[in-house]
RNA sequence: CUGCCCGUAGCUCAACUGGAUAGAGCACCGGCCUUCUAAGCCGGGGGUUACAGGUUCGAUUCCUGUCGGGCAGGCCA
């Protein structure tokens, strides 16, 4: 009955306007919670909606609805406030009538119906060279929350990440581990500055060693360096500098593959699938999953590079110049045209993006999400505008931006770099804070927002820490009903009109909202609504469990307010496990 | 210089997509544990929603401009 006082209103508001103003008879009815204890439990601001097109008062019109209102049993007031809202006070049984639905639903409740709709979510895909950091946490906690609320909502889920297993940062963690192999061995040059620094590469070189020994390792230090520029002096910053180090960089790549031979793709392989196997991990620890990984080579393997571009060509959004092809995407709105072929004949990191995105729409998904870091905003226009040009529905594709997540310790900013190695691990915060605090931080902020990360704040174990302040009403609802000592069946029995009090219809009211609340975060793409939710459900709960007890004397009232807390707990281990975070029994 | 995001209490952030007296948490002050978990509750102070205009019954929300912060602007990924 949660969502049915509001449709129940609606179409009394709409047999009224019907009557009042047939011409605008299909204007949309909006009905809203008001904020303001006394403006009844539902507002409409049907009335002002009318004032316009019809030139009259706005609360003339208000009171000519409401004589036109049809009488029902669910209403016992409605009336006319302020400018010309009509507020609605609805009767106490309809009121809490949501206690024994939520536990008839259990878990079910505030599901959605099933929309019938595909939708795929794209996330973190972050290339797999290294450890992931604080940034792709905040990525994955969004993506796999919005996931959820969107399975939740109704809608039919894929969860994807996309390895980009096929570009030049692979190479360039290929060489940065080969290298460090072929130190353990004397084989030593100096280690660029460009390539990967961390750690977890010289691990992986020993890896390598213990299980190949030197099968690597046939090569001389001339050899190495032989055709490579050298490295300009560590101090010098200038561009110059810098393009001479990305030479001589892709000059010990190309030096790697030709001396490796068969065997570079091994070695290649291996990096890889250590990174890829290690950042798995790594995310299902922190309560992620993925229905597919979905490998950038596959595209190139099975020639849909290839397709994309000349599809794109065979419709004229290509052209060439300076021996490149370039897709016209200002022809979309983009600020410029983009090269998707390079003279050398490599396609570009975005012709395999169009590739991607084509694939996708074969795949018959009715929308796709891409979460994105916000540091890539300037891609969607070109890929809105490529699909576009391959003359599929752009309007499909929503891209979400995640803003960075920026994390303090003792008021100090942790800055990270993947290439210089001084990162802050996604894994080391997870250890440090807890999966829980960690996956509820993230996504306690809008996510066009930039969070600040307060490690003291989410490691503390106090009352300052907001994560607890939800799971401890859970806690607490687990710990009555263990002292309550009855079946789950009987509160099925139980006569939730017997709560009356002031902050037990609040809690009904809250209860009731929860449906709307996950259709509006999966609307748009919010998943921090629900966190927000449920601070405010926990909160009502603490003020009525200190205010109230629950078991009394009087069996029957106790049996109600039981039903209602547990109901509470209901809802509450529904919206946690939401966002991917567990709802103890005790703490 | 150009484009995107943002600017709300001392701090970190909400605000049902244009609604009523802009709300929470933290911090600060004062109360509540012999009764279901005090990781809790109750009360208090704190605001020209960066600034200036515009649109209308009504603007934190939409439009224009100014100021301030973040991020982008490769034949990199």
């Amino acid at each position: 009955m949660s969502a049915e006082p509001k449709l129940h209103l609606a179409e009394l508001l709409k047999t009224a306007l019907k009557s009042v103003a047939p011409e605008l008879a299909d204007t949309a009815i909006h009905l809203e919670r008001p904020k303001q204890a006394g403006h009844g439990d539902f507002a409409t601001n049907l009335a002002m909606q009318l004032a316009k097109p019809m030139r009259r008062n706005p609360r003339e019109l208000a009171t000519l609805l409401l004589a036109e209102l049809p009488a029902s049993p669910w209403v016992t007031k409605a009336e006319i406030a302020g400018a010309g809202f009509i507020n609605f006070t609805l009767s106490n049984a309809v009121k809490t009538g949501v206690v024994g639905e939520v536990l008839a639903q259990g878990a079910g409740f505030g599901r959605g119906a099933a929309k019938g709709v595909k939708v795929q979510v794209e996330f973190v895909s972050a290339n797999p060279t290294g450890p992931l950091h604080v940034g792709h946490g905040r990525g994955a906690a969004y993506g796999a929350s919005l996931a959820s609320v969107l399975d939740f909502a109704g809608y039919e889920v894929f969860r994807e990440y996309y390895v980009n297993d096929a570009g030049r940062q692979m190479d360039i963690l290929a060489l940065s581990t080969w290298l460090r192999y072929l130190a353990l061995f004397d084989i030593e040059v100096p280690f660029p500055p460009n390539a990967y620094q961390g750690d977890y590469v010289i691990d992986m070189a020993r890896e390598l060693r213990d299980a190949h020994r030197d099968r690597f390792a046939r090569v001389t230090r001339e050899q190495l360096l032989a055709d490579t520029p050298g490295l300009p002096e560590t101090e010098r910053k200038d561009d110059e500098a810098k393009t001479q180090r990305e030479l001589h960089l892709d000059a010990l790549i190309a030096n790697a593959k030709r001396l490796l031979g068969e065997d570079y793709p091994w070695v290649h392989g291996f990096a890889l699938n250590e990174q890829l196997g290690d950042g798995r991990e790594d995310l299902e620890g922190f309560g992620v999953s993925f229905d597919k990984w979905f490998s950038e080579k596959s595209l190139f393997d099975t020639g849909l590079v290839e397709r994309a571009v000349a599809e794109l060509e065979r419709r004229g959004h290509i052209y060439v110049q300076d021996g490149a092809k370039w897709f016209r995407s200002t022809a979309f709105g983009d600020e410029k045209d983009r090269v998707v072929q390079r003279d050398n004949g490599q396609y570009t990191y975005f012709a395999s993006d169009i590739a991607y995105h084509l694939n996708k729409f074969e795949r018959g998904f009715d929308r796709l999400i891409d979460v994105w870091g916000a540091d890539h905003h300037g891609y969607i226009a070109r890929v809105k505008g490529a699909i576009q040009a391959l003359g599929l529905p752009a309007e499909r594709l929503d891209v979400a931006l995640v803003q960075f997540a920026v994390l303090y310790r003792n008021g100090q900013k942790a800055s990270m770099s993947t290439r210089s190695g001084e990162f802050v691990t996604l894994r080391s915060l997870r250890e440090d804070v807890g999966n829980d605090a960690c996956r509820f931080f993230y996504v306690l902020r809008k996510s066009d927002q930039h969070l600040d990360f307060d490690l003291d704040l989410a490691k503390s174990q106090s009352n300052e820490n907001p994560v607890y302040y939800i799971q401890y009403a859970h806690a607490r609802v687990c710990s009555v009903m263990n002292q309550w000592g009855g079946e789950r069946e009987e509160l099925a029995g139980a006569d939730a009109g017997l709560l009356t009090h002031e902050r037990e219809l609040a809690l009904c009211a809250r209860l009731g909202a929860f449906p709307e609340i996950v259709q509006n975060a999966a609307a748009d793409y919010a998943p921090h609504q629900i966190a927000f939710y449920l601070k405010d459900l926990a909160g009502d709960f603490h003020g009525w469990y200190n205010a109230e007890r629950m078991l009394v004397d009087d069996a029957a009232l106790c049996l109600a307010r039981v039903a209602l807390a547990c109901a509470v707990r209901e809802v509450l281990a529904s919206g946690l496990k939401l966002l991917g975070v567990s709802a103890p029994e005790s703490m």
